[in-house]
RNA sequence: GUCCCCAUCGUCUAGAGGCCUAGGACAACUCCCUUUCACGGAGUAGACCGGGGUUCGAAUCCCCGUGGGGACGCCA
């Protein structure tokens, strides 16, 4: 086991959040730039709202962004895997108990018979008073013998309650982002740490897991900062050394609120079904936060491990940016080869119903082509459309264009010249050149009055790639039958 | 309300007291390349939240204010 041990910790109620993403990033950059173990830990004690489906979308996510795990929960067998587990706190629970009862003999927990609506009335009146709202237990003082016996009676099913230290003084640590961050003890009242059917609560579970699981490093976000006052003191209690923690900052929406749904997007399932790369989406989200000493806008995976250190992570919160990830997505996408970009293209592409040629060569010259206009995979659908065997579509612009005196006549004469070939399934560069200078000269048309009325017989609109290249990649055959769908013979 | 955190171009950020007339990237705009579109190239515009200190000197340190965010649960 190596000492320096990192941990993502998810709650399985929904998809993975791209904050959440980020946070497992980081946590594994950190692990793998200094050879230590990036552990998964499943943190289901919400019954109400985690679900197993949860899980295995967050971990099928984890795993298409690759960051990989020496230990936790299997994203494909849903097995431990690893020398402390189970990880998934629900099968921890005997652990949390154990822990429990040690605490409630120490005295440094008590039983509470509380009931919700006692504690509403509780925070209602503090809420009037302008006090700040702690639960105040009359069961505090209870000995652990009358506890039992009460609860022994039956009818009452109590919760656990930790007993915050009634000195007050000021808890301290050094986070790893923020610096050093100083909470007065009596900030927090008297917490749950299990609940009354027995489950234990976050705080509880988390501190017993990370001393056992020997985390070294708990980097996780910033809405858990406070939280960390209520761990301290479970540490203290237990005696155990505390990690080191760092809190990251919130990743915001355009409005600077908290990035959620109505936002947008906001799962990493979302960008990875429009279009995005996990390599992309990890180097755009680890920019929110994080910079490159060699100030690199764009990192491979291999980059971000070998420079990432977490002196340069930012404590300020940072918005979610699109056009910015647009651009990440373009610059890897237009970086990879072509047969590897073909074969992440390609699910959209039959997705979309579009049956191209299978010809490793067509392909490649067809994504030289395209490529530069591409900015997620999805783009390649409408570009491709155009050289599957379908009829054309013809935008408003190519409606205007084919309203020009000439452009009629252009078809006409390139369509003519087209049947004089049709013999031939596709027409060589060359072989195009010589028509289009044909129809030049014998219609005595040109610049954009001869190449736009014949872009729009070819792709439907008098925009897009150069067509000497565009042309070879498009079966005679369906050329012809657009020059006569265009001059209405369909 | 109480406590905690944060504050540099529209956005992501660099900046650890003099290297800052504040650098880069995205977006915007202009031009070049191009018989279109995109790619690419060159350039323009654009920021240290406010006020007090400390210091010979502050974007950088301290205090106050303001603004934003978070936490105050038998959620995580």
């Amino acid at each position: 086991m190596n000492s320096i041990r990192t941990r993502f910790a998810p709650s399985p109620t929904g998809y993975l959040h791209v904050g959440g993403a980020r946070t497992a990033l980081y946590s594994y950059l950190f692990a793998r730039k200094n050879g230590g173990d990036f552990i998964l830990r499943v943190e289901d004690t919400d019954e109400e709202r985690s679900t197993e489906d949860s899980m295995r979308m967050q971990l099928a996510d984890l795993k298409w962004l690759g960051y990989e795990y020496q230990e936790g929960v299997d994203a494909t067998t849903l097995k431990d895997r690893g020398p402390v587990g189970p990880y998934r706190q629900s099968q921890r629970l005997s652990i949390y108990r154990e822990h429990a009862d040690r605490l409630l003999k120490e005295g440094k927990a008590y039983y509470c018979f509380l009931t919700d609506d006692e504690i509403e009335r509780q925070r209602e009146d503090a809420m009037k008073a302008g006090r700040p709202h702690q639960v105040v237990s009359p069961y505090r003082d209870w000995s652990l013998k009358d506890a039992e016996k009460k609860i022994s009676e039956g009818g009452v099913k109590p919760t656990v309650r930790f007993r915050v230290p009634d000195l007050t003084r000021e808890y301290t640590f050094l986070d790893l982002v923020r610096g050093e961050v100083k909470f007065p003890s009596d900030m927090v009242g008297d917490f749950v740490l299990l609940r009354s059917g027995g489950m234990p609560v976050y705080n509880f579970c988390c501190v017993i897991d990370d001393a056992l699981m020997k985390i070294s490093h708990v980097l996780r976000a910033e809405e858990h900062l406070s939280n960390t006052l209520r761990q301290l003191m479970i540490y203290e209690a237990f005696g155990w050394a505390t990690p080191q923690f760092g809190h990251l900052s919130i990743i915001l929406g355009p409005d600077r609120q908290k990035l959620s749904k109505r936002h947008g997007a906001t799962s990493v399932n979302e960008y990875r079904e429009r279009g995005y790369l996990p390599e992309a989406l990890s180097n755009f989200i680890a920019l929110l936060g994080w910079s490159s000493p060699k100030a690199q806008e764009i990192l491979s995976m291999k980059d971000m491990i070998e420079q990432f250190s977490l002196d340069r992570l930012h404590s300020a919160a940072a918005v979610f940016d699109e056009a910015k990830l647009k651009w990440v997505n373009a610059q890897h996408l237009r970086a990879l080869p072509h047969d590897e970009l073909w074969r992440r293209a390609e699910p959209f592409l039959t997705g979309a119903g579009l049956k191209l040629p299978d010809d490793p060569d067509w392909r490649d010259r067809s994504l030289q082509v395209f490529k530069t206009s591409m900015e997620l995979l999805t783009d390649a659908v409408e570009l491709y459309r155009p050289l599957a065997k379908i009829p054309l579509t013809l935008t408003d612009e190519a409606r205007e264009t084919m309203s020009w005196p000439t452009s009629r006549g252009v078809i006409e004469e390139w369509r003519a010249q087209l049947k004089a070939k049709s013999g031939e399934s596709y027409l060589t560069e060359s072989e195009f050149s010589a028509i289009q200078e044909s129809v030049k000269t014998n219609r005595k048309v040109k610049g954009k009055e001869l190449f736009m009325p014949i872009r729009v017989a070819i792709l439907g609109k008098p925009h897009g790639a150069e067509l000497k290249v565009l042309v070879p990649l498009i079966e005679m055959s369906t050329l012809i039958e657009r020059a006569d769908q265009v001059l209405g013979f369909v």
